[in-house]
DNA sequence: CGTCGCATGTCCGAAAACGGCTAGTAAAAG
DNA sequence: CTTTTACTAGCCGTTTTCGGACATGCGACG
């Protein structure tokens, strides 16, 4: 345990604006699109750099010049309830270029009927991006919402070539 | 479980029990009395040594022998809300063999008519004996209330030769 | 086809309950 | 008469509780 008891902030540039990195010491803890919705209160964290932000710098300008399809960046996901790290966990299977639904994840998490609960919890995935919550979409293809906004979700799915 | 990482813990005995001690980078954040009231979920918290524990622990050992009548280990109140803190703070300064009343502490942070409000505050004070909760008595001098039990706040009292 | 009802975990706001109190009054001791 | 004790009504921040609202999807109806 170092100096901090606050994760570590970094912000970098992205195609759909400035990108909050954080990280504790055990790994990326949280990427967030200014001005998105849930975002935690930042306001007394400190900002600096970390192996796990600059690692995560690095992977995500990769991605976003298209030179990279996954990422390798050691993650924190120690916050949210044991339900919604569940959830979360169960998003980083879909690769890149494809897309699920909440009832699928829904089903793969064993609880086929907390349906509206899990898209409750992808809505407040910490982590945006690298856990990919913008390849779940609704049952009928569509983009049902994101806590960036749906022209962030839209144009990382146009990145991957979903659309 | 929130977005921050865990204070070390430390065991060391007490004449009322064992004590456990905690200590965030910034200082100790807690002393509290096993099995007393309001103790926070410590269940996750890492086990270990820091400065701040070592310091706490030889100054506490000092204080149950009679050697030693204030503390000079630095504190971190960051925990509780900012009234709760400026009622621990008020604390600090009854002395050795003092004592005051919730009135008059709720006097000193100029918060008159706020007195209940102090009691409660005063309840969760996470630094026994370093911040000497155990000081504060009713108007009438009653020893009114301890987390840790009333045994503990008079055998400090009388440790200090208040009674 | 539209609409409706329902299942599920979490967050958020509002409202109520709860204290480590006190000062004031009223009844009971001495 | 004083001196206790008992009870009451306000006081105020925190904690607890409760009711909706959600990044959905399925089946039952008309």
């Amino acid at each position: 345990m170092k100096n901090t008891l606050f994760p570590l902030l970094h912000s970098i540039p992205s195609p759909w604006g400035q990108l909050v990195l954080a990280a504790t010491p055990e790994g990326l803890c949280g990427v967030w699109f200014e001005g998105q919705k849930h975002l935690p209160a930042m306001a007394h964290w400190p900002t600096g750099h970390s192996a796990f932000t600059t690692q995560a710098a690095i992977e995500l300008r990769e991605f976003f010049a298209q030179q990279r399809r996954s990422f390798t960046v050691p993650l924190d996901l120690r916050a949210g309830t044991a339900f919604q790290q569940s959830v979360w966990r169960a998003l980083l299977p879909i690769g890149y270029g494809q897309h699920s639904s909440y009832g699928a994840v829904a089903q793969r998490i064993g609880n086929p009927a907390a349906v509206r609960a899990v898209g409750a919890a992808v809505g407040r995935n910490p982590i945006s991006i690298i856990v990919p919550c913008h390849r779940v979409l609704g049952a009928s293809g569509a983009l049902t919402g994101y806590a960036g906004g749906l022209e962030r979700k839209e144009g990382l799915l146009r990145l991957e070539g979903v659309l």
